[in-house]
DNA sequence: GTCTATATCCTGATAGAC
DNA sequence: GTCTATCAGGATATAGAC
């Protein structure tokens, strides 16, 4: 049985939490997660500053909640449509691989969700305070990868490391489109448009799916 | 005519110049540019303080100086290999394009015992906050884009806004590469090995001439 | 040109009252 | 759980002696 008071409390705190995590979100997306300061963030929030050392522990651990907490829905997203084409009884195609496995994100991104920080996040792996990312791909990751690894391998016919040095090399690419449209604006003179997602997921789908082939046959070819 | 003392001063000054570039170069790549303070950064050169704030004019424009100075060496190699290849008579294919960008980062990146860090830090370029790469893009990549884009334009016999969509993905792929082993590792369960740099540089050659190939493909069976 | 010393401000984190 | 007040230290930048 739970006491009023208890409800309230309780109440308060998932709303402070809530708040402090909506308020970062924000402000990491905006403006990176060293320039962010944690003043910054309750004071958006509207909750006092030590509110975040209370209900998380350090500003990294903070990180690593609002990180988890946005990419969470995006990798359900990823295996439900992988779980639609494995149901459909003939094997995906690389392409329709590629696409449950890009297209959450760029679904996110077209509805407003800034997820612009966790990609250069995955390019600061090695030098994040505190091994960050070391410690944040297997619970962010282990999942999709014991999905989609196998079923990448069917459709390609490639083995293991050869797969894993192409998603490597996709994910880079992933990342680099997501990241902001500065490179390739100076690239093609501000022709092309980093905000054409619908573009920007068909030509990195065309690309990845070109280029893993590529690394298959190699493999295959030599193997 | 110079006069002794200030030949000495402006040997004292470059010393201390250089000095500081040195140990900012190696800071910077190791720990980003944020998260490495002056402080830092003129401890390890054993110069003073306010020596970076008279030599370059603040913080910022000293990061750009790093990046620029290292970079130089690289780009012109890239040129060098791309005046052999089109003096040969026959068009280079888009593997020996390639080649001849990539190729000059990983050779900078093997003969590391002095650079080691070097090729995180242009990896770390691309995915600082801030209007870094705005500013430095120009500087660092107008010659290379001006040579490679045409090269590759004729190989590919692609137009120029396909073209560009593919080098941003090229690049992703390239700085995610360089950027360290942390997601490979993981990828891979600790098997594929980010410091096989002929292994990196061949995969990412025969990945990125597919992935630009099936761009081509595209466009040219659309338009 | 180089240095010491310091100004001014901001950082993450915490102790302790309520 | 939330607050105030504060700690201990780091940030960039500059003034002025030498």
């Amino acid at each position: 049985m739970i006491e009023a008071h208890q409800e309230q409390a309780l109440h308060a705190a998932s709303q402070t939490k809530q708040r402090i995590l909506d308020a970062a979100e924000r402000l990491f997306s905006q403006h990176g997660f060293a320039a962010t300061s944690l003043r910054r963030i309750t004071s958006e929030a509207q909750v006092n500053l030590a509110a975040v050392n209370y209900h998380f522990r350090s500003k990294e651990e903070l990180i690593q909640a609002v990180v988890l907490r946005k990419l969470d829905p995006i990798n359900r997203r990823r295996l439900e449509i992988l779980d639609q084409l494995e149901t459909g009884g003939v094997e995906p195609t690389i392409e329709e691989l590629l696409h449950a496995f890009f297209g959450p994100i760029f679904e996110a991104r077209r509805a407003g969700v800034q997820v612009c920080e966790f990609p250069k996040l995955l390019a600061r792996a090695h030098t994040e305070p505190g091994d960050l990312m070391t410690r944040l791909l297997p619970a962010a990751f282990s999942e999709i990868l014991a999905r989609f690894g196998p079923a990448f391998r069917r459709a390609l016919k490639v083995d293991q490391l050869e797969l894993m040095w192409g998603m490597h090399l996709a994910i880079g690419s992933m990342a680099h489109l997501l990241s902001g449209g500065a490179v390739l604006a100076f690239l093609s003179g501000g022709e092309a448009d980093a905000n054409d997602y619908d573009g920007a997921l068909r030509r990195l789908i065309r690309y990845t799916a070109s280029g893993l082939r590529a690394l298959a046959e190699k493999e295959n070819v030599a193997g």
